[in-house]
RNA sequence: UGAGUAAGCCAGAUAGUCGCGGAUACAGUGCCGAAAGGCCGUAUACGAGGAAAGUCCGGGCUCCGUAGGGCAGGGUGCCGGGUAACUCCCGGUGAAGGCGACUUCAAGGAAAGUGCAACAGAGAUAUACCGCCUGUUGGAGGUUGGAAGUGAGAGGUUUGACCCCUUACUUCCAAUCUUCAGCAAGGUAAGGGUGGAAAGGUGAGGUAAGAGCUCACCAGCGGCAUGGCGACUUGCCGGCUAUGUAAACCCCACCUGGAGCAACACCGCAAAGAGGGACGUUAAGGUGGCCCGCCAGUCCCGGGUAGGUGGCUUGAGCUAUAUAGAAAUAUAUAGCCUAGAUAGAUGACUAUCAAAUACAGAACCCGGCUUAUAGACUUACUCAUUAU
RNA sequence: CGGGGUGUGGCUCAGGUGGUAGAGUGCUUGGUUCGGGACCAAGAGGCCGUGGGUUCGAGUCCCGCCACUCCGA
């Protein structure tokens, strides 16, 4: 991941819940929020409440390979966060990969 | 063939594309830096578990100055062995369960003492309500004996009265038996019916009625002998009966100082810990409950950072073979190095295998225990049925 | 990662020393009032988080799980 570093300080975290608009879905909701700096940072967060670490790790995995895969049709410039919600049923990969495409657009950070 | 018991093993594989982590090697007149070094790049091999989990035990390691003795507190509890150690493992003993293979068991002491045992029941750790028996008092009835009276008969003296004998009935007295009622009386604990439990059980003798009162067998207790290292087994003898509860206090034996890698050590940042104040050798303080002993200093106060490095993986290590042992395990030899992150690395997709799906993610490290777990396989054994 | 604590009526809590599980509040019914509130009386509602064990008998004692919660740089 190129032009990406990890969000790491509670504080960030705590600043983009508060300032950043954000769009819900169904496993995942997306905060996004403009920072100064020339590349993008992504924080992923999972509550214990979503399961036994396995499956944190499990979800965590799977949103990461999916901004991977988006990473270089998106805009730079941006701290965003993902939170993953508690669901019946487990996700895939497929299933997570739509949701982050809706999401993405929802809050225009494709390039054109 | 079916049902079952025990032990063990695996925990998707192979190929391709993209991606992550530390390690090693290499390269670029690359970037940062005074330097050490760091960042970027390429290649290589390696990269979660049988439970990594729960944190229930034990140990290493680190700090508390030393980690000593006693008390308190806590733990363990059949016997022998194994181990660094254990509440673990192996083998045995006893008890319980199962037709059996086999499984399960916190399994010392209740005759050192204390406590508790609701309700029910006559009575709860010994008692006596009912009952049974004896004694005694009274009533009723039967039998026997005696006395009196009446009737009848016979006899004697006879006019008769009267006397004697026999028999029947009535009354009274005594003895005895049966039965009923009572007793501030005695004996008894077999029976009643409650309860988890009623001071051994069954049968026979015995007795006024009964009772280990006596005897036989059984259970329990003690002693001696036998076999065994031992738990214990088997046999003989003796006394004659001992409620349950110690996962109630307790007694006995053994073990046990406290805290934990967010321990701890070093560096850096910061106006600053190389600070200030108080107490002190008869004392106070520390030793994470107390005392003794020991120590020579001890205690209190105020700010910020919450960064880096070490600890951090070569270890009671893994694999193979041999030897000792019934086994757990130990010893020897040879070979191997097999995650070490720090917001936390293993993922995604495609193809093939009939299918790929359970429980689940290292965080200082080991030995166990407990709990979760799809599916597949191996070995040994038991029971039932059928065939030979 | 390590170290503690708590689970009892719908809610907030007692009971913890083995012997029929209780209080306040809420709920239902009746009374009182023209009606409501307040008040008075009666009642329902619990296998004490869960699975075993010890015991004649566990909310209580012992062991294993589950959930919630607090503390530690």
């Amino acid at each position: 991941m190129k032009n990406t570093v990890p969000l790491k300080n509670n504080n960030e975290f705590l600043k983009i819940y508060k300032k950043g608009r954000f769009q819900a879905g169904k496993n995942v909701v997306l905060y996004v929020m403009k920072n100064r700096l020339s590349l993008n940072r992504l924080g992923i967060t999972v509550s214990k409440k979503f399961g036994k670490s396995v499956k944190r790790n499990r979800i965590k995995r799977l949103i990461k390979e999916n901004y991977r895969y988006y990473e270089e049709l998106i805009k730079v410039g941006y701290d965003i966060v993902f939170v993953a919600r508690k669901n019946d049923c487990m996700p895939d990969y497929f299933d997570i990969k739509k949701e982050i495409k809706f999401l993405f657009k929802k809050l225009d950070l494709f390039i054109e």
